[in-house]
Parts: structure tokens; C-alpha cells; sequence
DNA sequence: TGTTAGCACTCTTCGCCGTCGAGTGCTAAC
DNA sequence: GTTAGCACTCGACGGCGAAGAGTGCTAACA
């Protein structure tokens, strides 16, 4: 909108400014920015760059006589256009930390829900930002690949079913104690038979008839049972939420006002606010990036959300989030989640594996999906 | 020790100055207790028992010129002596509250520790206090109810234990793929007619012989089976925690400074040194209370913990923690415990349905495991 | 025309200091 | 044994001035 976008030098400067305050949380003035090597201008020429940049809005003064500070909408232009993508890890990350995520990727039948919240600890301790994972987004994609109905007391029965992601869900069956533990075997049989292979939504009163044909139940008999598998199938699309490092957001000044930490915190607890704020940036494959009150979530106006959705064959796994104040280190954050993703999906990013140039310097592989684009 | 105890009016006052000091969180002068209703005494009289309190170690000033505070010895007469057990709740813990513990109790085969879960938020929420409940004490106790092997595919299985108190395991059994699926039946259905009523210690080699030979299934290729119906068994010893409110400390002025309150919070993630300091307590039955530098953990010296140890049939349940400043409400902390206890387990407590008369007011039903005692 | 040096100005931070008030300990009177 | 009175202590609070960082503007410079 302002003319066409921004010169090369008020880029520098812009990117300059972040990185510094992102480092130091202080107000960061003309003389630093100067005294930075390959800057090359005086204070003087950065101070007019710098009063440009604030009327145009992407930084804000807190006081007269103090330095500049980033906006969201600084920040925005900044992860859309100024970080490169870059391994800014610093490390790598402790071998057998990743052993671990790879390990639950393969190794047995359990939650799958595992290995993303692995994953998830993971990139809490690389970002010391709080991570939060939420799986169960797979909605009706997961197939049934074994069910089985254990009896355990006279009108008791125990449905157990496995996805073919491997998930195991058990819930409880109150049946009409008329039928046997031999009749109920039978029943289990004959629906593994007809339910396996098939999605959740596909099962019908067609299938359900059959089975009570070929076993002889009655279907009023019956539905109790099938009743069972339903709750149990529908636990199964309830999502689930794991929250990692939340105390680290205590770490960071911006939150050394207990007020303002605690209402932080309850909002991490309620899990329906959670869900939500990671679900709603999970459509898209790829990261997205919410800043500051590009957060619908009032309270969430100094904090920033970074989101990643993880999927394997085109089986939906999960999606992380990474929270911390606005002033976050993205480049950091990014980083830890694509490499996460590279060692547990396999290395293919979904756009392709090499990241799309950018301008300046390398460009970001960000989808911007904010708020405020760029005007 | 020192003389014979406390005359009565000391303990008025110390009685007093304590409740005050909960209240207030301020160092209460001896003005502040002359005007109490019932107290009949000048300020300066107060102030020679205050004097008199402070040399004995019950209290503490700060500074010259402050109120005094309770010390850690104060606490612990106030708790051990001082304190009337009454309903200090204030109102009838919301019917459906405790509706949501009664039928998580009865309600389902299910994860059993469900129950103290809920129990445990109860009490969160009625003390304003964090809770941290540990159950899986439980030990060898529980025998198995029943027993499934599910077969999922070729070489992997799935094994479901049912305990008595009707816990649903599942673990996940890697086979010699020799095994077919119908061979695996016979073999659940075997092992589930050997072991259903056994304690899981009580399983031995003879057992599985007989399984080899029922079955027909070579003992080498039985083991894996076996192994895998063990792993499960031994997940269910594991114990397992969960904390609630653990944000509700900030709202404790003694957690203003974020560095305190980081620290604190940090320690009650730390799973590890949590189930120490309940398990800790879960000894005995009833209540134990640890005030501030009674607790073992450094860390933990501004705070008390109260810990309720819950066992239903001799089954023990598991235990309840409740963890606050060591400026608790600790009536109100004691009376929430027992009220759960009452409503969970039945209504007996342990050493019978009335409390023991003890002192001064009505004495504590409370077992003083402190590190300081009365001396 | 773009860049820079210089300067006056603004605004926050920090330490200092005196006042205020709550609370104490002690003594003497009741 | 209890209480009134009084001098004393010590933290909390608010005003004040110095220090320092950073700005915006103007004028000089290449």
C-alpha cells in the first residue's frame, strides 16, 4: 500500500531492529543499530529510517526518549519476508532425543497419539517456548484394521478396536445379559469380519443386520452392543491434547507480572481454547503463523502461536503449536518444527522438499495465513 | 519441653494470631488480637504472651517493628492442637460435584484411577489449592478379572488384562508369526481360564506349561506371548499422577515473585520427586501433614502439604495431596479430605466413624507424622 | 540530494531523604 | 496480674534531583 513496499536499506534496518529486540527485550535505539558491523550509516541516518519505519507502523516508541520496539505488524512482515529459513537450531539436537521421536514413530501398536507428543517435548526443550500437541484432527480418515468384543461379567463386555494408524481404543459395553459370553465371541467375530478395512461413517444398519442374521441375535439384542462400538469409535474422534513446558513461558520478562503469567497459564489449561487455537491453523498443511492480536483468543495479545500439522501418507497425525511472547526467536521456533517434521515424516515437505525462495535474503517457507498480511 | 505445655491462654492467642495471620497474610500486632470478640485483654498483655510465644519458638517477627507470624512450629501446634475439625467448607460441595465422583466411582469398567482424578479436581477447586493425585499403589493386591489376546496382524497381538477393580490394560505382544490367529485364540482363551482370579505374582512356569501343552504351542514360542502379558501387567504396577490447579498457586500472594513461583512449579512437574512426596505419606491411613521445612524437598519450604491416603475393601485407591503456601487454610484443606474420604470410600474412616476428642477446642483427627513434634 | 555532526529536549531510572504510621518493649500505676 | 503511657524502631511511601539513554531537528558537508 505505502508505496511499493519497503527500500532495501529500511529491510536491513527492520530486520536489524527485530533481531535485536527479539535477543535483548530492550528498546533498541539508533546508536546500536549503527554500530552494527555491515550497517555502515551513523546513528543519525538510522534515526530517520527508524522514524519512517514507525510512521508506517511497523515499529512503535513505548516512551519519547526510548528505542524503537517491533509491532505485530513488524513482526509479521518479518516472518514473511525477512528470516531466512535456516537451521538455527545451534545444535544438533542431542541424537538420541531424536532417537526417541523416530523410535515411537515404529516401534509398536499403542497411542499413536505417542510419537507427536514426543515430538512435542522435544521442540519445548529445543525452543523453551511451551508446546502444545493435539492429535485426533483425523476425523473420519482412519480406517478399522481389528475389533474385538471381550466378555467380562454377565452383561459386561469390553470393546476393544484398533485404527490403522495403530491407535487402540477400549471402551465398556452394558449389553442384555441374555446374551452369552459364547454368543457375544460370535458377534465379535462376524462384525471384525464386516467392519475391517472400513471407515467409522461407513458402518450401517445394513452391516448390522447381517451380523444379527448370522449370528441370531436379535437386533434390538444387538444394538447395545453396537451402541458400545459407537461410543467407543466416537472416543476415538475425540481429540486429544497434551501440554508441554508451560512453566518455561515464566522464564521469559514479559511475563514476570504474576497477573499476567496466571491468566496466561489458565488460558494454556482450558483445553477447549487450546484445541481450538491449534485446530484452526491445522487445514492447511505446512506452518502458520499467528502474532500478537492476530490471536483470536483475548488474553493471547502478547503471544505469539507457531502451528505445524503433521501427516504421514496422507493420514493426519497431529499438530503442534508453539506459544511464547510475541517477542519469540521464529527463526528458532521454525526451525525446530520443520526439523521435527523432517525426521518424523521422512524428509519430504509438502510443498516439495526444497523451500521456495524468498526476496532478501532467503525467503521463509511461512505460509502467511495471518490477520494482517502485508499490506 | 519447655514447662508443661501451653497455658490456655496462650494457646487462645497463639490459636488466634494463626488464624489471623491465614487470613490476612499480615503480621498481626497484638492490637489487632485485643479487639478480637472473646479475647478480654489490653494490648499490652497480649504483647508479653506474644513475647512469651516467640521465645518458645511458636512465632516470629520479621522485623522489630512488625507483627509476629507463625512459624513452622506454630503450624504444627496449630494443626496438631489448635484446630477444631468441623466442615469448614462453607457450603455443600456443589451435589453434582460429588455426583461426578460417586458414579466415576461404580459407573464402568474403566481406568480405575479415574476416580481419584476427579476427586482430586474436587478438592482443587474447593481449597484453591493445588492437588496431586497418585494412584497405582495398589501393588500386587488386584487380580486379574480377565484376560484377552487380540490378534491385530501377522506376528503382533494385542493383550487386555481386566483387573479386579475393573482397570483395563493393554499392551502390545510381538509373536513368532508361527502363531496364527486362530492358535492365538486358543491360547487366550486358555491362559484366560488359567489366570482369571490369580494375583499376577501368583503366575508361575507350571502355569504356562499347562498353557503349552493345552494348546499345543511349543513353550519357546509361547514365551514372547507370555513376556507380553507381563509387560502389560507390569505397566499396570506403574504408578501413575496427576496434578490439578497446579496455576491456582500464583493467585497466593507468596508466589508473586516469579522466580519463587517458577521454581515451586517446576518442582510439581517434576513427576518423579511428586509421587515421593505423596507415596511418602501413603503408609499410613488418614491424613498426614508436612509443613514447610518439614517437607524433604528444598524447594518446598514455603509450602505444606496435606496428604489423604484412600483405600476401599483394603484396596488401596491411592493418595491426594494438596499443596499450598505454608500459610494454608489447613481446616478447610483437612475438612475437603475428609469429606472426599467420606463420600468416596463410604463414610468410615479408618479408626472409626468419630473423630477422636482432643484438646483445647475439639481436638484434630489428624496423625502427626511431622518431622518437628510437639517437643 | 543524501548523509552526518551537533545540540537541545524528553523521559525514565535510581538513589536519597524526610515523613508517617504501625507496632514493640519497658516502666509505672492500678 | 493487668493496663496505660511513652519512647523507640523500622518499613512504606512520596518527592526530588542527578544520570543517562535516545530522540528530533537543524545546519553543515560531500
Amino acid at each position: 500500500m505505502e508505496g511499493f513496499e519497503l527500500d532495501d536499506r529500511k529491510k536491513r534496518i527492520l530486520k536489524a531492529v527485530i533481531d535485536e529486540y527479539i535477543e535483548t527485550r530492550e528498546p533498541v535505539g539508533s546508536r546500536t543499530i549503527s554500530k552494527l558491523p555491515d550497517m555502515g550509516y551513523s546513528p543519525a541516518t538510522i534515526r530517520n529510517e527508524m522514524a519512517d519505519l514507525e510512521d508506517m507502523g511497523y515499529l512503535t516508541q513505548p516512551h519519547t526518549s526510548a528505542g524503537r520496539i517491533p509491532s505485530d505488524k513488524g513482526y509479521r512482515f518479518y516472518v514473511d519476508k525477512l528470516i531466512k529459513f535456516e537451521e538455527k537450531l545451534g545444535f544438533e539436537p542431542t541424537a538420541k532425543e531424536l532417537g526417541d521421536v523416530k523410535a515411537s514413530v515404529q516401534r509398536e501398536i499403542g497411542e499413536m497419539t505417542d510419537q507427536i507428543r514426543v515430538a512435542s517435548e522435544l521442540i519445548s526443550r529445543l525452543t523453551e517456548y511451551t508446546s502444545i500437541a493435539v492429535t485426533g484432527t483425523a476425523g473420519g480418515t482412519r480406517r478399522i484394521k481389528a475389533l474385538q468384543i471381550v466378555p467380562v461379567e454377565p452383561g459386561k463386555a469390553l470393546s476393544v478396536i484398533v485404527l490403522d494408524d495403530d491407535a487402540v481404543l477400549n471402551s465398556v459395553i452394558q449389553h442384555d445379559s441374555s446374551i452369552g459370553p459364547e454368543m457375544l465371541m460370535k458377534v465379535s467375530t462376524h462384525c471384525n469380519l464386516l467392519f475391517a478395512g472400513h471407515r467409522v461413517e461407513e458402518i450401517n444398519m445394513d452391516m448390522i443386520d447381517s451380523v444379527s442374521e448370522a449370528t441370531g441375535v436379535a437386533r434390538t439384542a444387538l444394538m447395545p452392543v453396537v451402541d458400545g462400538l459407537f461410543e467407543c469409535i466416537k472416543k476415538a474422534e475425540n481429540t486429544e491434547i497434551h501440554t508441554e513446558g508451560a512453566v518455561k513461558l515464566l522464564s521469559h520478562p514479559e511475563f514476570s507480572d504474576v497477573g499476567k503469567a496466571k491468566g496466561i497459564l489458565e488460558l494454556i489449561n482450558r483445553e477447549d481454547l487450546m484445541v481450538d487455537l491449534i485446530k484452526e491453523c491445522s487445514t492447511s498443511d505446512g506452518l502458520v503463523i499467528r502474532i500478537g492480536s492476530e490471536n483470536k483468543i483475548e488474553g493471547l495479545n502478547e503471544c505469539s502461536v507457531v502451528t505445524a500439522t503433521y501427516s504421514v501418507n496422507g493420514v493426519n497425525l497431529g499438530s503442534i503449536g508453539v506459544l511464547g511472547p510475541t517477542r519469540m526467536d521464529y527463526p528458532r521456533v521454525i526451525a525446530a518444527l520443520e526439523y521435527v517434521r523432517k525426521r518424523l515424516v521422512g524428509g519430504e515437505l509438502p510443498g516439495g522438499n526444497a523451500l521456495p525462495e524468498g526476496e532478501l535474503p532467503g525467503g521463509a517457507a511461512v505460509r502467511n495465513e495471518g490477520v494482517l498480511g502485508a499490506e
